[in-house]
RNA sequence: GGUACUCUGGCAGAACGGUUAUGCGUGAGCCUGCAAAGCUUAUACAAGGGGGUUCGACUCCCUCGGGUACCUCCA
């Protein structure tokens, strides 16, 4: 498989036949996920699940920053401890992802639970003379690291001119970054050095070294992250260990809103419930892999509902894969593949989602199409069942279940239908299509048959 | 100001030095008792501007310009 790393800035061939270890940057839990965090998550998401299919081995590990000045901020807003705020935007995460489909972690390690990690990890630095104390905390050296704005592609006297960072005397280079800050203000722990928390970037470097080891394969988050948090990594984690850090580093493109990005500060945001409860998590998944991963999309609900154009297709796909019952028999087989493998290629190939995508609205269209000329058989449609399951389960996206006594009734329903419609008793039997439709059931009137669908409920459509 | 990314038809969005992707939308038709859904078909001569290389450029080079992001916390 290929990706585009930020670092070489070239496409990197990514080893697959041994276990991949990915490290992605979650949240700051302080306040609730908007779209453009179920972006980046999400294409990880679909990357992961598209490999664990493939047989490859994952260890996944996303963190959860649950110490930062926003959320004692918060904290103190709301008169309560920061522990509460972060314990309850944790949980409120779940809430959000579980819905979108988000496969969970191997794990989520906070950063709270890992200061012990941190401390040590600082030692070795000051150990190296890397970090250093000053009253204010405890700060990286980059005069240490020369190599630092590889990631960035920033020239650190370019960054020294520009510095908007306050003026610190007691720092050796404006651009030294803390990762120990000295404070009173709760939460906060003793360290070798002094009370205090830990700076924002060592957390990352400390348990993605402590659970992937020192080179792992593929680091990600969102593009807003390259400078400084994932600069600053790259210089703790490698001058405290010597050798490489991530082996490919894999950035998401913003979410942007009016072609604005979508940020807490810019008040543009759309949270993950307000678009789970209108459009539901089919339509948001569809949405946030409709561009290629690296590039910028921009949300509107001019997308989102061509995307419920796209997911009506594809449910009517699955209920005429699962009515399916004739004898025809297409010989489906070679274009089922053709596509199969496109699907994957396009994964294979920098992760395109959209082209991915495409394929597998190819297959939803070759079996409408099929079905609308009652050519779909038994034989034909498990065959492409497997296939569209497959990438179904790739892109996370789901058909609800319904119960064998929900399908009886439908079944009874429009049997009785079937009868009144055969005697020409059309207001009857539109009764009971009317029915059906008020419990989400769309009939399709083939030829030969009529097959049902269960239509989910999408709110903004109404 | 610096750096990165980006600029393709109404919208979204690919590939490729030569053959007008594809999807949505829109029009028409088929199917239907009627609908819905679905299907079929038509529809855009598009490539930010200007130069260059080439037999030929959306694709390579130069140049000018627009947009966004980052340079402070941010997925």
């Amino acid at each position: 498989m290929k990706l585009q790393d930020t670092l070489s800035n070239i496409e990197q061939e990514v080893d697959v036949s041994k276990k991949i270890r990915i490290y992605l940057c979650g949240v700051t839990v302080y306040d609730e996920s908007h779209i453009g965090h179920a972006r980046t998550i999400i294409v990880f998401d679909v990357l992961r699940k598209y490999l664990e299919s493939k047989g490859v081995e994952i260890e996944f590990i996303q963190n959860f920053t649950d110490v930062d000045d926003k959320i004692i901020n918060r904290a103190q807003k709301e008169n309560t401890t920061a522990e509460t705020i972060s314990v309850r935007y944790i949980e409120n995460y779940f809430d959000d992802f579980d819905r979108l489909n988000v496969k969970h972690a191997t794990k989520y390690p906070k950063a709270t639970e890992h200061i012990d990690d941190i401390i040590k990890f600082i030692e070795k630095l000051i150990e190296k003379q890397i970090a250093y104390v000053t009253k204010n905390g405890v700060y990286f050296s980059i005069s240490k690291f020369p190599e630092y704005g590889k990631l960035s592609k920033k020239k650190i006297d370019e960054l020294q001119s520009g510095a908007r960072i306050q003026i610190d005397e007691e720092k050796k280079d404006p651009l030294d970054f803390a990762v120990w800050k000295f404070s009173d203000v709760k939460p906060v722990w003793d360290s070798p050095w002094g009370k205090g928390r830990p700076g924002w970037h060592i957390e990352c470097s400390a348990m993605s070294i402590k659970y992937l080891g020192e080179n792992f394969e593929i680091h990600g988050g969102g593009r807003d992250l390259i400078f400084p948090h994932h600069e600053n990594e790259i210089a703790q984690s490698e001058s405290c260990t010597g050798v490489q850090f991530a082996k490919i580093w894999m950035h998401v493109g913003m979410v942007t809103i009016q072609g604005e990005k979508m940020s807490k500060s810019a008040g543009n945001t759309k949270s993950i419930k307000y678009v789970l409860e209108n459009w539901g998590s089919n339509i948001i998944r569809l949405f946030c892999l409709s561009g290629h991963y690296s590039k910028v999309i921009d949300y509107s609900e001019e997308m989102l509902k061509e995307n419920i154009t796209k997911w009506r297709q594809v449910e009517t796909c699955y209920y005429e894969l699962i009515h399916a019952c004739g004898k025809n028999h297409e010989g489906v087989n070679a274009i089922i593949k053709k596509i199969g493998t496109e699907f994957d290629d396009s994964l294979e190939n920098n992760f395109n989602t959209h082209l991915a995508l495409l394929a597998f609205f190819q297959l939803v269209k070759e079996t409408n199409r099929l079905a609308a000329a009652e050519k779909l058989g038994i034989e034909d449609s498990l065959i492409i069942k497997k296939e569209f399951e497959r990438m179904l389960f790739v892109l996370g996206l789901s058909i609800p279940e319904m119960t064998e006594d929900k399908k009886q009734e439908i079944d009874d329903l429009i049997s009785n239908r079937e009868k009144l419609r055969i005697e020409k008793q059309f207001d009857d039997a539109d009764k009971i299509r009317d029915k059906l439709n008020e419990m989400n059931i769309e009939l399709i009137d083939h030829k030969e048959k009529t097959i049902w669908m269960k239509k989910e409920n999408i709110k903004s459509e109404n």
